[in-house]
DNA sequence: GTGATTTCTTGAAGTAGTTCAAGTTTTTTT
DNA sequence: AAAAAAACTTGAACTACTTCAAGAAATCAC
């Protein structure tokens, strides 16, 4: 339903009633299988999507054909290719639902054209960026400044969710080292 | 002076002369000489730092005392660590002058003041945050699947003009590889 | 509840990059 | 134009992590 959307924004911009029906007539709701895919390399990434329910990941696969996570989102937030989405070009990446999932998606014109009828959206839209910027900063940085082991058992106090709900072998690729890594680093094997 | 972001801003939004003066009474010029800095970790980022002249980097101190470069930026860009910005709490980063430069600044609650006066102005930075946050995922992708030496010739493709500009070390450190192996590329040494 | 698939573990051998130390070149300052 | 400071180079020794291969454990599908 369109209202866990309008729910979360409600928390954070003003929304008069007019402006939430304009919101539920441009969404699509979809629902996601596990392993299921929302955008393949390739394809243009035509929808901005919020996950109302589950967890998802953006992959990309390198030349020896091995996946690397680049990002995790669950519950209440975005997940697109943002360059994909915005040049309307062909995407690099790859989305999955790690969870069965639900989502509600926004088309490129249409989120234009609510950004524009409704200053408050923009304004939401804004500070999520920023923060996701801010936070792609400090990701930066942890993988310039920590071990693999540090940058572990940081990422384990930050967000145990993910730790709980992604398999070892995406999360060892999201933090930059290989599956077996991870496996001993649990093991206290190194 | 302030008229080179206006005339920035003016490429892309649409701006009423009474904005363009609203802008100008808030935003504050400085000279910045090379090497100086403009933020010091520990200290709370207070402005949003628009280069009119130079070129600037965002770095940190690792433990081991060493700088590691996260981000560049040159005329017509943002510079700020928009972590401590936001949230207004210490930052764990050093912005300091490439080059002798001219930066126009504006503070925290004289930017949420403009971005409410002026939604246009909103919109420009959403969209402007949307593309670092996209610029960003990509450079994740680029540390993530390419060598050390693949990652300085595409920079070195992409991005001349910062390779001209700045000293080998900080673009090592930006790449996140030594010095001494950045010299070794060069010389065909590896 | 059994078979099939997916995920995790372990050790051994290999390597892309680091660190250190000293010298050289380039740029800046006066 | 000289002195000082900053930036770059080189080789040798080292190490944090990868790759491979094979087996064990957990989860999924019917």
């Amino acid at each position: 339903m369109p209202e866990h959307l309008i729910q979360h924004l409600n928390k954070h911009i003003q929304l008069t009633e007019e402006e939430k029906e304009l919101i539920r007539s441009k969404v699509v709701l979809k629902t996601v299988k596990k392993k299921e895919l929302l955008l393949r390399a390739g394809d243009v990434c035509l929808m901005q999507n919020f996950i109302a329910k589950g967890c998802f990941r953006l992959f990309i696969i390198n030349e020896k054909g091995a996946e690397q996570t680049l990002q995790f989102s669950i519950e209440d937030w975005w997940i697109t290719d943002y360059m994909s989405f915005s040049t309307q070009k062909a995407s690099h990446f790859y989305i999955q639902a790690i969870e069965n999932s639900e989502v509600i998606s926004i088309s490129k014109s249409d989120l234009d054209q609510l950004n524009i009828a409704i200053p408050p959206l923009e304004r939401y839209f804004r500070i999520v960026l920023q923060k996701s910027f801010a936070a792609s900063q400090m990701r930066i940085m942890f993988l310039f400044t920590m071990s693999a082991e540090e940058r572990y058992h940081h990422f384990k106090n930050a967000q145990p969710d993910f730790v709980r709900r992604v398999p070892q072998y995406m999360l060892a690729s999201y933090l930059d080292f290989s599956a077996e890594f991870l496996s001993k680093i649990r093991a206290g094997k190194v």
